[in-house]
DNA sequence: AGACTGAGTTCGAAATCCGAACTCAGTAGT
DNA sequence: ACTACTGAGTTCGGATTTCGAACTCAGTCT
């Protein structure tokens, strides 16, 4: 039954991923990234929008500009104001933020009414699939073998 | 600037997404599912092996077989006990965790050594894409449009 | 002058998190 | 029969985080 043979616990395969949660893994963080590629920028607007309080707000936009997801950019001077960007980084989260999206279309107890994701060209509903380069195919989560799943190997 | 036309707090479009995350967003969850599927089934393994404290693992699974994604299952009779297996909804989890996954390893400060997920068949580091049935392509997030992102539309 | 804007900060109350120690039923060893 | 051990929790008090509401501060608009 302790079939591990992963180390944790600062083992150092998972390391990475336990950092990631440590700075996405609440409940704003993820929906800021949201927020950010639906175009929103500004503080009072990401409180708007998302209904954060605001001493969260401030902490989180500051935890996610050290670890580079947003970046704090002054917009004017008159009076100096700062707003929020996504970086590089930041947008390559939308993988996993669509992957949370279609979970919860498919799975949240919540009537989600419609689909809300499709292939921009076609409007055809997305699916999410692994690829592999060099066999050229797609191919499910059973499919997937790793050090950080499946029990090592 | 206030492009959105995407209602939000509690309008509907997000309802999903933000119950999800209320259940899922959290810093162990996601660890929960990711040990889940390395074969983790028993209280104290899911203990030992993310370092969490107790009670707060108790609650957490408490939540997650609430919400589906796990659920308790009697293993033995004469002492009475308990593991905690995913079921089909934990498991297709696996795509938003191998996206903060691949999301780790590129961009987390942590020094991630080397590349934990792969195509089992052949061993090929993988990709994630999305996929359209129709058009029978695979795209990046760019093609991807949504009432969830990209500011409606 | 007075009202407004945007980006925060300050406050105290409420909810969560933590580690360490305890419980409880049953099993195994001597 | 006594002791130790196992697995799945619960109980405790203290530390940390979260919250909403109200306040600040520089500058602008009327």
């Amino acid at each position: 039954m302790y079939l591990r043979g992963v180390m944790n616990q600062q083992g150092q395969s998972g390391a990475a991923i336990e950092e990631t949660l440590r700075v996405v893994g609440d409940r704003w963080s993820i929906l800021l990234v949201r927020a950010g590629l639906r175009g929103i920028r500004r503080f009072d607007d990401f409180c708007d929008d998302l209904g954060i309080a605001r001493p969260v707000l401030t902490e989180r936009l500051r935890r996610l500009v050290k670890f580079g997801i947003f970046e704090r950019v002054r917009y004017q001077d008159k009076p100096v104001r700062y707003e929020y960007r996504l970086t590089e980084a930041g947008l390559a989260l939308s993988p996993a933020l669509v992957a949370l999206v279609r979970w919860s279309e498919e799975y949240s107890q919540e009537v989600s009414s419609e689909t809300t994701l499709v292939h921009a060209p076609c409007g055809t509903e997305l699916e999410q699939a692994f690829w592999c380069r060099s066999c050229q195919t797609t191919f499910g989560p059973h499919a997937v073998r790793g050090v950080g799943l499946n029990g090592e190997s």
